[in-house]
DNA sequence: TTGTATGCGTTATCAT
DNA sequence: ATGATAACGCATACAA
């Protein structure tokens, strides 16, 4: 934990000047001899170079921010995952923020990069407000938004196709001959929840099925919340057939809550989530989910800021990335072969040690 | 994007010198008249401080590292969910590093400490060689490891006990009167590994029963190889009642392959998985687990750090964090009241974005 | 109270 | 090829 030695203390120890040291340690053209002693004293010190130091010189930190709400979101966890692995090939670390869903924070999280402690960001907002907006226009080093910003914004953007998703499943459990399909959101105010529920709508609107808001019920994006939402919501109605879940969270709930309602999945409620985290090729029954590409958009998201760390300026770029229904067994007995994915082993060494 | 305004630039708007502003910025005892004059130039011009300059100066660049082998891994994730909030809470930023379970990489991880891109860190080594003790000897700034160290290590350390750990899961499973009970493990050359081998065979030495080397499997911690692992053993040994896995997706796997070869669970083999992460809880069945704390290890690991950071010397700390079984449906039929524990509801919001 | 000057550890631009 | 020196942006000891 000693003080460091610093090229300064090389080129004392080595018999020549700063400029000299650096030239080594940079691989610039050096004679012979004097590559040798300053490799030499370098060694013997065990110098290692100063990032701040060398940062402030070169305007480059090496290192980019990923920021979302909540390190423990299973769909930011997909992004993170693909994330980093790209962002630690271009030589960047990665720093992260979680803004805890508040508003507030994600504002100041934006404000932070004018301190220029990372040469870029990805970020996920929750909601997309003014205060967004202006500070994204301002801001002082490049930004991919992972959801969707209006024309215009001066960042990149990786947007989901909610939309679509939702009509993917709500065709599906309609081919499944399903007839009143519930929708269990989330707050209406967040990004997600209002692009859900609007999509709802016209899914059932193109099938020629009534909106029936008795059939929609509001909760939260948690397991808990999600149960308490589909209970509310069986109290109520008495006939539904289909569960369209906002999020993998909110239908382990409602299976949680069917269970111990005695019905059965799929045969008399057939369940759909959102965003096919682990969870769903895990639960019991496994949950067929619509996969928004959560890792896919992480993985965009990273390349099109390394790229635009390299480039520089150019236009915005707009990339959307399709949804994809994965079916299972809370929609259908016998699930096709899809069963759990064979993704499904691609983490994990070490379960912790001893 | 523009270059950003400095000190220097407050300095010249407001018509003062720079020390002036640094002063003013530092809440530093300044003439009332000054004050206006600075923070209204600064307002003006959107000034924010530069992190890095601050940080060449003050030696201190408020950011910690938290290394392990793979972000995928739920164990280490849930280390991650509660290092968060901890250090952020403190003011510090957290930088991720996946090494990828190459101990050179581990190695890199501990150099890159000599840096100074971050004032301590936390590593989750998945071997601890020669090398890894020789770096953490020399580290330049201070280290917690999670996972164990010798004596004599200058770091803290916060250990997990899979001695226990396994005792209350091969006891429990020998009080539901399970006599050929198998272990799945994972590399023996591993941290965990080993130390699940060796707890194992003791397990089973204080209950009396035999160790038959028939019944130990060694795949790897994944899904699919846990699952290879369990069909190899079943070919092997007919009467295999139960199932002890080094961790939940090898026990994940052993699930899959087990309802392929139409044994029921627990009637005909129980399982017993290990770390209890958000998997356990939701799979089908869901699964016993034992809790090795990766949650609290990871909170500790952080207050631990926090408080090194501030005080400086002292003797390095070891921390033992319980182990503990939660029992659910895959050994018992009727699980007790622990079914989906409450924090499953914990996490998340917004599952992506439109 | 305020300004001048120096240093943090590097890189880069000059001369030499 | 090498050395002296100036920046990078900030904080601070010292002088005024």
């Amino acid at each position: 934990m000693a003080q460091g030695p610093t090229i300064t203390t090389i080129a004392e120890r080595a018999g020549v000047s700063i400029a000299s040291v650096s030239r080594v340690l940079n691989g610039l053209p050096t004679r012979q001899e004097t590559v040798r002693k300053v490799m030499a004293a370098a060694e013997e010190l065990g110098y290692v170079r100063n990032a701040v130091a060398r940062s402030l010189k070169s305007r480059r930190t090496h290192q980019v921010a990923f920021a979302m709400a909540d390190v423990g979101n299973p769909a930011y966890l997909a992004m993170l995952r693909e994330i980093q692995p790209v962002l630690k090939a271009a030589g960047y670390r990665l720093v992260l923020h979680s803004t805890g869903a508040v508003v507030a924070d994600e504002i100041d999280v934006l404000h932070s990069l004018g301190e220029r402690y990372v040469d870029g960001m990805i970020m996920v907002p929750l909601r997309v407000t003014e205060a967004h907006l202006q500070m994204l226009g301002a801001a002082r080093a490049p930004v991919v938004v992972i959801g969707s910003v209006p024309e215009g914004t001066p960042v990149d953007n990786v947007r989901a196709d909610s939309r679509t998703g939702v009509r993917l499943a709500v065709d599906h459990l309609h081919a499944l001959g399903r007839r009143r399909i519930a929708l269990v959101n989330g707050p209406t105010d967040t990004v997600p929840g209002a692009a859900r529920g609007a999509a709802y709508r016209e899914a059932l609107a193109e099938l020629g099925l009534p909106y029936d808001e008795e059939l929609v019920e509001i909760g939260d994006f948690y397991r808990a919340e999600g149960g308490r939402a589909v209970a509310a919501l069986l109290n109520r109605v008495s006939d539904v057939d289909a569960l369209m879940c906002a999020n993998d969270l909110i239908a382990l709930g409602a299976l949680d809550v069917l269970r111990a309602a005695g019905k059965r999945v799929p045969e008399d409620v057939a369940v759909v989530g959102m965003d096919d985290t682990d969870l769903a090729a895990a639960s019991w029954p496994s949950l067929t989910s619509v996969s928004l590409g959560s890792a896919e958009r992480g993985r965009v998201a990273a390349e099109l800021l390394l790229d635009r760390l390299q480039d520089g300026e150019h236009e915005p770029r707009v990339v959307t990335v399709p949804p994809r229904l994965v079916v299972r067994a809370s929609t259908t007995p016998e699930p096709p072969a899809t069963r759990g994915r064979s993704r499904d082993g691609r983490s994990t060494e070490g379960g912790g040690t001893s």
